[in-house]
Parts: structure tokens; sequence; C-alpha cells
DNA sequence: ACCTGAACACCGTTCAAGT
DNA sequence: ACCTGAACACCGTTCAAGT
């Protein structure tokens, strides 16, 4: 496993924090009290049925806690026992449909690879439950900070420094959240291409995938691109000052 | 100015149309009618409530019909002699965003300058009321087309091919769908840097701002190294099937 | 400890009635 | 033609009371 020791405070879904200073801290945090009545609910019940509630034709991919309720056959403040309110619940589905996403270890192929394998994967992750607008209200979830941690390793196993691991990683991440805006926009108008073309007499059209691997590429080579014009502009005023 | 004969149908906020077939319509369209009491709103001014509205501390950036009528000063149902829904009164928000920013013309520039240009223009609107969530619930503003064509017109100036322009349209736009997100989510939190690096003893800081103009380069370079390698492929086809 | 009914301060939108 | 009060079916969350 790669150590990433790079100190990059990234800002991931909203939050500032220092990656050292994250806890696990999941499931229904009182496992060891023991004491009391025992929770009815667990969190990843509570995480399907918000999927669920989320992708009903009319929700437009939010949640209301009401509807939760309903769906979990429970009193609407049942929920607020297990978390302490609505963007904690986005938290929560968000941390649950990320956790599946795995960080592709350093003998799974060269950087860009492994790069390119978590992106992947964490788009198809998203994707998947079309319509979650659970980004802006999620706040820091854990497993997005998990998954920030892991693509900063690869950055950094791939050679870049801190400065220009920051870069990349930023641009990788905005270039992801525009995927997934695209992707819900499109998934939320039930159509699949996202561009279609019409030169003459045939239509070809651009599907949310092509557009993923095809912009992946574009930010990939641009980044070598961009790092490779920074190192020489580097050493050539190092040279003038010598 | 550049004609755009791409015949390119872009997905650019929700809806698939062709560029054709969008008609000005704007304003109170019953301009003509003459009858009737006379509208006491513009959609002006509309558009600016609705601005407070979505910035004050709470809102998150959201707008509420009853809280816009306060702003105004009218009854909640006023609202609805000038808008049929929420939906549109977001597409009017967004069209009075973005209906200041020019399409550059073409002695302006190379078609690279002007790309950045309009981007950059279209971004700063956006980001100058910070977290407008307008976006999702907007559908398809007629701005919104009409960037859209422009930047497709900046594209075919360029000696793009349609499906060329189509790609490099959908690698930018998405990269501007993510800046926007990161916007307004580094807006929302009151911070203006997107990535703050603590390598060793110095921390530097990467504003929104300076993210933009990275990506922006990246993904143009990207894009440069990816056409150019679509053609030479191309080519390499065409020679092999003489 | 965990559960939950009632209540409060909000929503968007329909519908019928006003001028 | 434009305006608007009342009503309907929703929200998230607090608070006090249950076991």
């Amino acid at each position: 496993v790669v150590r990433s020791d790079l100190g990059v405070v990234p800002v991931c879904a909203g939050g500032c924090l220092t990656l050292a200073g994250i806890a696990a801290q999941q499931g229904p945090k009182r496992a060891t009290g023991r004491r009391g009545r025992p929770p009815s609910l667990t969190h990843a019940q509570i995480a399907a049925a918000a999927l669920k509630v989320s992708s009903a034709p009319d929700a437009r991919g939010e949640i209301s806690m009401r509807a939760l309720a309903r769906e979990l056959g429970v009193p609407v403040m049942t929920i607020y026992n297990y978390v302490p309110n609505k963007d904690a619940l986005y938290a929560l589905v968000l941390n649950h449909i990320l956790r599946p996403v795995r960080v592709p270890d350093p003998e799974e192929g060269s950087w860009e690879d492994r790069m390119r394998q978590l992106q992947r994967a964490a788009r198809a992750a998203l994707a998947e439950h079309g319509a979650v607008t659970s980004f802006r209200r999620g706040g820091t979830a854990t497993e997005a900070m998990r998954l920030t941690e892991g693509a900063l390793s690869i950055l950094s196993s791939g050679g870049l420094d801190p400065e220009e691991a920051a870069l990349a990683f930023a641009s990788l991440f905005t270039f992801m959240l525009g995927q997934i805006e695209v992707d819900a926009m499109t998934s939320a108008a039930d159509r699949d291409s996202v561009v279609a073309l019409e030169a003459g007499t045939r239509t070809t059209r651009l599907s949310r995938d092509e557009l993923f691997e095809f912009g992946f590429d574009v930010v990939m080579e641009g980044l070598k691109v961009k790092l490779q014009r920074k190192r020489t502009s580097g050493r050539r005023a190092r040279q003038r000052s010598n």
C-alpha cells in the first residue's frame, strides 16, 4: 500500500479537513453501549430505502424524511434516532454508495491506469443510483475522503510532487464533478446520449460513458502537457538564477 | 459573425433541442396584447429579487416562491402571472444571469483565446451569484443555448469538424459544469480556496480562479493531443484502405 | 437507551372568485 | 387581461412524553 504523506488538504465535497484527522466512525455509533433498547434499523436499511425513495419518478433524486419513513414503515421521528438531520442523511447515503469503491493497489498497473480505474469505479457507483443529489448536501463524507486520499497516493506514486498532485487532483475532481452532473441531468431526462451529431446524412451519438472515457483521456493528456511545461519552465528559471 | 451550421444538437442543461428550432421568446410574452391590466412586475425585477432571496444566509442558493413574493412585496400567487411554475422561474433567473455574456467575434483573437474568453465570462457571471442552484432545475434556458451555439461556432472556426466539435464541446462543457459546482461548494462554505497544500513548512493555496484557468488549459491541451491523435489514426486507416 | 405523537413554521400549486 | 385569498397536500425539525 502506498503511503500518502502528501499533507495535501483537498476540499472534497464541501469540507476543509486535514486528511490525517479523520476517524472511521461508521455504523450506529453506540455499538459499545449495550444498554437500552437495541436499534431496530441498520444504516444499510436506511441507505437502501433512501435510494429507493430518491429514484421514485417524481422525486427528482431528492429524499424527504417523510417519504423515507413511509418507505421504512416507521414514524418520521424514528429516523432522527439514526441521523441528526437531513445533511447527515445525505452523507450516510453517499458513504453507502462510495464504500464498495476500491482504490487499486500499486501492482495493478501504471498510475495512469489505476487513476482511470478509480475514477471509473467511483463514477459507476454514483451513476448507478442515477439522480441522487447528495453531493452539495452530503457535506464531508468519510468515504469521499478515503477516495481522495487514494487518488492522491496514486498521483504521488506517479512521481508528482505535492503541488503537482494538488493541481492534478483538482482538475480530475472538477471534471468528475461535471460528469456526475451530466449523468444526473441525462438520467433525469431518461436519455443516454449527451450529444447528438447530425452531420449531413448520418447522426452520431455520444453516450455518457463515451464522454467519460474521452474526457478522462483529455484531462490526463492535458495534465501531462501542463506539468511537463511547468517542470521545464521551473528548470529554466533555476538555470537563469545560477 | 461566424455561421454555425454544424447541425450539432448538444444537450445543454437538460433539454434535447435542435438549435435551429429556438425562438427568442423573452420578456412578458403578451407584449402585443395591449388589453387588460398592464403587468406590475418586470422579468428583471423578478430575477433580481430571486437572486437576492437565493443569496440569503440560510437559503443555500435556493429560491422559494413565498420568500420571493415577500421580497417583491406581492402576494405569492402574483408570481404565477409571470411564470408557470418554479422550474420556469429558475430558467428566467438563469437567462437573466447569462444574457450579458458576450460571444467573442472572430476578430477578437484565435479560436482558443475566444473560447477561453467565453468560458471565463460565463463562469464569472454564474459565480457572481454564488450558490444559485438553477442548473438542474433551470431546464433548457434559451441563453444557455445561445452560448452553446457560440461555443460551437468558435470550435467550427478553429477548423474542427462536427464530430470533433461535439467531442470538444462536451469536454469543455463537462469541465465547466464541474467548476460551477466547485464554485457553489466553496462559496457556500465562504471559502475561496479549493485546495490547500501543506508541503513541509509552507502552505500553498489554489483559488477557484486559479483552478479554472489551469483546468481550462488542461482540457484545451488535452483536446489538441486527442484530436491530433484521432486525425492521424484516421489518416492511417484511410491509407490502409487505399 | 431508544422511540414517537403533536405542533410549528415552512413549502408549491390548484382553483375559484375578484377587477 | 391580470390579480389574489383560501385551501390542499406536502416539507424539516423541536419538544415533551412515552417505554
